[in-house]
DNA sequence: CTTAAAATTTAGACAAGCCTAAAAAATAAA
DNA sequence: TTTATTTTTTAGGCTTGTCTAAATTTTAAG
């Protein structure tokens, strides 16, 4: 069994090595953890020690196939939990994460299947993440982020990279959500700042977004 | 704000000076969150610290107002959390007080608000237990143990006291259930054992389950 | 290729929450 | 009312997960 502590680290690694590649250092971990590099190593032994990632000093971590099936299974509660909020309760997209760090950890198999059913088998959560099947499997989605549309291409928003509610309320006020048509009309090569169409507005976004946006090019 | 650990033994607490009055003794304490007395001894120590119980040495301990309702919230979570795995994930009775017990830390006061509306605002959990409201009061029920009720008397069954999966279990096979109609047939002085009429079948029970079974008498 | 800087690990400390063993206080029994 | 028993508290220790400060290793720069 994992503690709190441990569920979180495996989970960031996770993430790490997805976003940037296998072997994830110890600043990487430590500063997604919000926690001091000391502290991160001292995990990254324990984790190592309990083979769900592979260690050498000085050399990064990776998790292992029981390491990565661990931390699937935290994601796929997380983003079930997710729909589970928006889809029965209510919430609004950028009022979720938060509640579902904390139900991410309940422990029970019982109840996560009961809760797919529940919600008709979801296959993404509120931001578009897909969510992972029982046995870990993620569908794999073609999706391209905004930033690498060139001017007068356009997609389907399925998703955001970045979920903080600053950036999902700033979507909120463009009327940007997922379902969103995007057309780039306008593309700057200095800044990558971009002018684009959302059903009929025209703004102007910078880069920043742009980074943070998935699409579906059509 | 308060740890998991710290918000256990306030729930305790809050039980046992319901079940057996004001100030509550060490032992109780340590018997009830199942660990040594010594241990009792620190967290409550700690508690008094934080002003949630009153306490004095050798002299038991009492929730203050500001500890009950930090204890009565949390019921209110794990009632509602339990009428939730059931009505809304069909799960049975027997099988909720566990994850109960996680779901019931989660922190999230809206959460709690609108879980409450989706299951439109429950009086009782499926165990008969009532519902804090979100002031923390509880509607005072009148209701009788089993093992109260003289011969040829009956209720309804409104509660379980024990809510061990097994003691569950044990009225399942009976087909005893919230709601179900129970009479006395007999009555034996010596060791207040019973035989109980549960539409149209007979049994014979011991005083541990009229201990145990609360009934509102017709 | 040697040195400076950055990244990582180790050492030692601390709070929370638990433990065992022993001391102290309260209660019950003679 | 004095002694024996039970209850409760204290003392000291352990684990988890964190920290700071110092040591070590790796990487980058000259």
């Amino acid at each position: 069994m994992f503690t709190l502590a441990e569920e979180n680290y495996l989970k960031a690694i996770f993430h790490l090595e997805n976003d940037y590649g296998t072997g994830v250092s110890t600043n990487a971990i430590a500063d997604k953890m919000d926690t001091r590099a000391s502290s991160a190593t001292d995990m990254i032994q324990k984790l190592a020690d309990k083979k769900v990632i592979s260690y050498q000093k000085y050399k990064g971590a990776s998790l292992t196939k029981k390491g990565k099936s661990i931390a699937v299974n935290i994601i796929r509660k997380h983003r079930l939990w997710e729909v589970f909020l928006v889809e029965k309760l209510d919430f609004q997209w950028d009022e979720v994460h938060e509640i579902a760090e904390q139900l991410e950890h309940i422990k029970s198999d019982e109840l996560i299947q009961r809760l797919d059913l529940f919600l008709g088998h979801p296959d993404f959560d509120p931001h578009g993440d897909p969510i992972p099947d029982n046995n870990g499997y993620i569908k794999p989605t073609e999706k391209k982020l905004l930033s690498k549309l060139k001017k007068n291409q356009q997609g389907i928003c399925v998703g955001v990279k970045e979920s903080s509610a600053k950036f999902l309320q700033y979507l909120d006020t463009r009327k940007i959500g997922i379902g969103s048509s995007i057309k780039v009309i306008e593309k700057e090569d200095f800044d990558q700042s971009m002018t684009i169409q959302v059903s009929n507005k025209q703004f102007f976004i910078t880069k920043q977004i742009s980074e943070n946006l998935y699409l579906k090019t059509i």
